[in-house]
DNA sequence: AGCCTCCGTGATAGCGTTATCATTGCCCGG
DNA sequence: CCGGGCAATGATAACGCTATCACGGAGGCT
């Protein structure tokens, strides 16, 4: 009755003994040859994997783990559900738990309140047995919370944070070679005259996609003209507010490269407004393809990161520092490349 | 050395032997006091539950999984992982999995290649030995991919489908309410004169939102003006389109629902290129709360789906019909209600 | 030739739970 | 006053896998 139990939904799985049961040999060697790691005969490893196939099994990953004892429990820490990013970020996340045979414990920070409630997070999750932690941003460039992980000693990845932490793990993307990259492809389609709108100052990410925008012009022996740079802060109304700056000078720029999505559609729905055709008459990009950018009209051209791969990478490097003895204090900050998207706000002149 | 293994990471977890030790009692009556259903006395639970605290003891999910045999390895299929929903319909399953004790398995149908490659995927997550599938939008309207899951034989629960399944499982929300609910809203607030953006007419949703638009005009007596009501397709520049003809007319409406808000965005460029300040001189809404509606700005006011909560609830669903008998072929639609988002495009008139 | 090694494999003992059935008291009615 | 029945608890066997160690046999070395 227990093992033929009422489980009307999964067609019962074989398990590791049929296998061995069927290709001759003992548990042990199946097993073996799963993990493929172990000297196993040629032979006998064909036998083996012939009656996997027959009976079509598929290892246990619970038993394996449990047997193991070498899964994860593995921590993501985010504050905000309908982040655009969350769902990659947990795509990628998911997917390489499951390979690894590890587990993911999401927890939700998305309080306003600070401290008390923090605290009291914080201490449930280092009360829940996590082994690490994953710090999904904007939390992973929030120093007060950071810094009480760090105290609960628990061992930290962050996504995309403010710096590479001094002593820490992290994954994120090269600002300033992307920057750099997008606006080398708006110089290769003939632009000289383009304008930029930087992110809010209070996010280290704004000052290395500046940066980036300058060596690329620098590069190209292209003058900065500050009027046409102007200081946002990340949203779509300093966008507009830094458009309806460009596009009422004398001698307008013929592009503009918004330091984020959320800015570049400000800076559309400004060059609309003083009736200019995007991209006949003035090409725009972005940063980061939220959602925004393939929402507008026309839809914007920009800059994606790898946000699945960026998770996927979390816990590899969650998995390492935790099998590395305390001693050897590791510090790795990966650092991943953009892609470039290429949509309908940029043109040739 | 195998249990005081090199898992520097996370600190050696007390058992539930260690708990029935300390408590004076077998590892049976910690198991009957953790899953508090057999009859335990009274004195004898205080003392197991007092030995639980001393230890800071956490039941091991993956034994009570394995040993329990009622967990479920669960799909869930979306086809596009930048999907606004996906994040947050990732964290209510998630959820209620990491509750229930069940795994969940992602599957990434972002093909553009119909047929074979979707075959091919249906294949390899039937053989994968799934107990049941959720499916997640938009997927979950797509009438091919739905059909052949049912041919593979693989119980699902459809989130947000186009239309509740004849003979199946599905978790929405109720358009037709919702969209009622919002008109009223601007009704409340003292509008009369106001426009509508029907969606796609590919998509059911589209003519629940128009009825639950209707509903409420002429529960109020209110008359819908056949030139205040524009066909859209739930893209940005229909919203735009129609937006310029509601603007252009002689008697412009006080008030326009667009039935998503990437069309309410395209409403409110074509008001600010009228010259029309909103909320002053025209209030807008939308429908979904997607990201654009905080983007935007003003922000707006909108309606938002719990897709969390339709996720958490979809699992439920799931673990449901599949320990019921096949015999009683199990229909179940869950409606759930929505939120009236309020933020800054609805003035009082 | 004899011994040591190493390769390929198997037997057995867990991993931390829950399921099942047995066992102990204890109360109650005949 | 004793057997039946029930409430409370325990002993033991799974669950499906991996870790560990043991073992036979084929070389290689002295």
């Amino acid at each position: 009755m227990k093992t033929s139990s009422p489980r009307t939904g999964r067609k019962q799985h074989a398990t590791i003994r049929e296998v061995a049961e069927m290709a001759g040999v003992s548990q042990m060697t199946v097993s073996r040859v799963l993990n493929r790691r172990e000297s196993v005969k040629e032979s006998t490893r064909e036998k083996v994997e012939e009656a996997i196939q027959a009976l079509n099994y598929r290892p246990n990953l619970l038993a394996r783990s449990l047997a193991g004892g070498k899964s994860l429990f593995i921590g993501l820490i985010f504050n905000n559900p309908s982040n655009n990013y969350l769902g990659e970020l947990l795509v990628g996340t998911l997917n390489r738990c499951r390979e690894a045979g590890h587990h993911l414990v999401i927890e939700d920070f998305s309080t306003t309140a600070r401290d008390k409630e923090i605290d009291a997070l914080i201490e449930r999750i280092s009360g829940a047995g996590l082994d690490g932690v994953i710090v999904a941003p904007p939390i992973s460039e929030d120093e007060a919370i950071l810094s009480k992980l760090r105290q609960a000693g628990l061992k930290t990845v962050l996504i995309a944070p403010r710096e590479p932490p001094a002593n820490g793990v992290s994954v994120s993307i090269d600002d300033v070679a992307a920057a750099d990259r997008i606006t080398q492809y708006l110089i290769d389609h003939g632009h000289k005259r383009i304008a930029f709108v930087i992110g809010a100052t209070d996010q280290s990410s704004s000052r290395r996609r500046y940066r980036g925008f300058d060596l690329a012009m620098a590069r190209n022996g292209l003058s900065v003209d500050d009027n046409l740079v102007q200081q946002g802060d990340y949203t779509y109304r300093s966008g507009m507010l830094a458009g309806e700056h460009f596009f009422s000078l004398p001698d307008p720029p013929t592009a503009v490269f918004a330091s984020n999505d959320d800015m570049a559609a400000g800076v559309l729905a400004a060059a609309q407004r003083h009736g200019l055709k995007v991209p006949d008459n003035v090409s725009i990009v972005g940063f980061d393809d939220t959602a925004i950018a393939s929402a507008m009209w026309p839809q914007l051209t920009t800059v994606r990161q790898p946000i699945a791969e960026m998770g996927y990478q979390a816990v590899n490097l969650l998995a390492r520092i935790l099998s590395e003895s305390e001693a050897k204090a590791s510090e790795r900050n990966l650092v991943l490349d953009v892609a470039l998207v290429e949509r309908d706000t940029v043109r040739r002149r």
